[in-house]
DNA sequence: TTGCGAAAACTAATCAAATTAGTTAAAATA
DNA sequence: TATTTTAACTAATTTGATTAGTTTTCGCAA
């Protein structure tokens, strides 16, 4: 094995992906990643621009993959069946990759357009789940908001360790996703009710 | 005004309050926090043992305001409308001090007794609220952190700018809160059902 | 096969931030 | 007023990221 070929970006990514999941994104530094890649820090700098290009990247894969759990879940199923699916797929990869959905969540530019894309295909999948339930596009917008809301909210507490009372986590989730699925029922069937509340 | 006096612990805590409102936990730093206070940054030693500590004295910090806010919020309500109150001041806080709210669930130290004591008296709080809907003791907490969950989902997404679309953030909060409120009645109405449901 | 040019590693140096050591000045108090 | 304590200071250290400048290695064309 020559000296070079070391190094190419997916093995980065690669290393950085298990540094940051195993010891939580903040422990992510050059000086880690190199050391775990046996080379001197300045050498990364050849294949990116510093820490910040890194944490992007890790968070635009994030997104990715999040897509991908969440896509597979979906194959097949439609309705409540689909939410349940998504959700615990969304919460699995929370749960295998804590790393990196952190990154996808603390990100240094918001703007990036591939992380938009990315984040886009996420909503545009919970959006063709929600078609079911044959809501009115602003009602179904606001109901990806609330579930997305409600899988971040678990999941982050979960992560940091939020939930302290000794009581089943995964039960939790259960109740928590059906009675949202609930909640979507009762909405749709008389949504221009709640479309009009102001609080 | 002489050159003591210059500093004590309350001080120190409502400037580096500022600075984490105003321009985020993360641009939170010894050296600018000094220079706020016109002093060196070694002269912070004297009151604090570091970074982390400080962090962790804003942690405590926000989740005491956040109990406040809601105890506030709750006071002579019940009910839906309770749960409603709770949430708005919720969201009320993390849009008054973004920084505070950010340090609350990002602490150094998670078995810090202080912090702990805040959080729980922050659950007791909302427990008390869905005593109105006479749930079983383990279904309320289930309730507890689904609540929790969603307000921190909620919350934080709109930190970090991740509601694309142009669609009004307010309304989608208020149609989340209802329908989880209204998930929480049908529940409520066939508990054991939802109880024995295993995903 | 040789040797050039690019790519990718290296060492050394710089910069920034937190922190520690050791010193000094101001204030509280005996 | 003299002593003790507190809280500021300067200087030095440590840890990371990053940059500058150099050297090695590789692929490829003569």
């Amino acid at each position: 094995m020559s000296r070079r070929m070391k190094l190419d970006s997916s093995i980065i990514l690669q290393k950085a992906t298990e540094i940051a999941d195993e010891q939580g994104l903040d422990q992510l530094s050059i000086g880690q990643l190199a050391e775990k890649l046996e080379v001197r820090p300045p050498s990364l700098y050849n294949h990116l621009d510093g820490l910040n290009e890194l944490k992007q990247k890790l968070a635009i894969q994030g997104v990715k993959k999040l897509h991908e759990y969440m896509l597979q879940a979906a194959v097949g199923r439609s309705g409540d069946d689909a939410i349940r699916a998504i959700s615990k797929a969304y919460l699995q990869l929370v749960r295998e990759h804590p790393g990196l959905y952190d990154a996808s969540t603390r990100f240094p530019d918001a703007n990036d357009q591939e992380l938009q894309k990315a984040k886009e295909s996420v909503v545009q999948l919970v959006l063709q789940v929600l078609d079911a339930y044959h809501l009115q596009e602003e009602t179904a917008i606001h109901m990806v908001r609330g579930l997305r809301s409600i899988l971040h909210g678990f999941s982050s507490i979960e992560l940091i360790g939020g939930f302290g009372m000794p009581l089943d986590i995964n039960k939790s989730f259960t109740i928590l996703i059906n009675t949202f699925i609930e909640g979507i029922h009762t909405v749709a069937m008389n949504e221009d009710k709640y479309m009009e509340m102001n609080d």
